[in-house]
DNA sequence: TTCATTGGCTAGTAGTACTATCTAATCTAG
DNA sequence: CTAGATTAGATAGTACTACTAGCCAATGAA
């Protein structure tokens, strides 16, 4: 496939398609000569990624990461998707104290917290974002909120692959970046519907 | 309290308040000359506010409408809640087919949908944004995604409080526009605790 | 041979969220 | 009552992001 034939399929602008050739999220085609290379399926489908992640909110920046993430692996899961999670996850610049993480830790019953704080951080800023705003949440909504993720985790790592090493790094890295609009859209939807069940409207 | 003090109490520079006062999220103060004015705490609570959507990642212009559901909201709590999922939600351009919506709200075991389809859309969306970046998606995984975040929509929406109206605005809008980041906070941590779970790390 | 295509380069654009400066009016302290 | 500080309001500038557009020389196909 040719430049022109790319970005027919793709329906992306040659201009988009050399910038993200520039930016490193497309990997370069096979070269012919000096002005003329080659792209294959595989250059189709990634661009399909790349939009995919694009759409979903994910920056160029973050969407190299995830894409590095996708091309060489690490051959632990947990060091897999540890590395899908940072590169989606938005870096806080202010870090949390200790103690506040240590706090929370044993508010969700975690024990072994230590190895990886990261992400707890990451709630705990998300609280306190929360807490700035005058938003008391109800403990009883937080701690539905931790035993559902807990459930929605669990169904996800159960069902990842173990068979294709190249699906599993595949449904987990993707999974971490582009489910997030699905479960935030799901998320609306129920709410309407347990309003209206909460609150019928007027005749 | 005049700038100086606003600025002061609120951490922020003169210059970015001047800002949210010029796009209309903050209020203007009250004036005492043609070039003084005066601030209460209203301010100083609001400018937190504007803080915690911003920090959550929503733009100067959603962020307005937010506040301006929260200035003026509608007297029915389903017209509110669909007030502020309007203003959060991404506004998708291109239209989904009828028919996806439909084979969507049959597989989510929904009757009424019909009524305020949008937020559907935005599920099929999100689903189709998956699909075409070649991710398969398990329906027991589905399953577990919408029973779940029903599961979180009943234990927000009971917990709405009915005394103070105020209050009752507050609790929605902001719930829905901060709690976001912190649902998927969760959820990484949530995923990181099941993969060790599954694939225990090497000794 | 002639003309369209392309890689590689550079520069420009639109949008977002501030940030800085200026002016003239006012307020405040001495 | 005056000198210096403060401020509203306006305008312009900045840094960043995600493209978008144009050019040029080398190639490839007719």
């Amino acid at each position: 496939m040719r430049m022109a034939e790319l970005s027919a399929e793709s329906g992306l602008p040659v201009a988009t398609i050399k910038f993200y050739l520039r930016e490193g999220l497309l990997p370069q085609g096979v070269r012919t000569s000096a002005t003329q290379a080659t792209y294959g399926d595989a250059h189709l489908r990634r661009l399909r990624v790349i939009r995919a992640l694009i759409d979903a909110g994910v920056s160029v920046a973050r969407a190299r990461k995830v894409l590095a993430t996708l091309d060489e692996p690490p051959d632990e899961v947990a060091a897999l998707l540890a590395e899908a999670h940072a590169a989606v996850a938005p870096s806080g610049e202010e870090d949390v104290p200790l103690a506040e993480i240590e706090d929370l830790a044993e508010q969700l019953g975690l024990q072994c917290w230590t190895h990886r704080p990261e992400r707890l951080a990451e709630v705990a800023r998300a609280m306190r974002t929360l807490r700035e705003a005058g938003f008391a949440l109800p403990p009883e909504v937080m701690r539905t909120y931790w035993t559902s993720m807990r459930h929605i985790a669990a169904a996800e790592i159960a069902e990842i692959p173990v068979g294709d090493p190249d699906e599993a790094v595949r449904y987990v890295v993707l999974g971490t970046a582009l489910v997030e609009p699905l479960l935030l859209a799901l998320r609306r939807v129920a709410e309407q519907l347990a309003t209206v069940e909460r609150f019928p409207p007027n005749p």
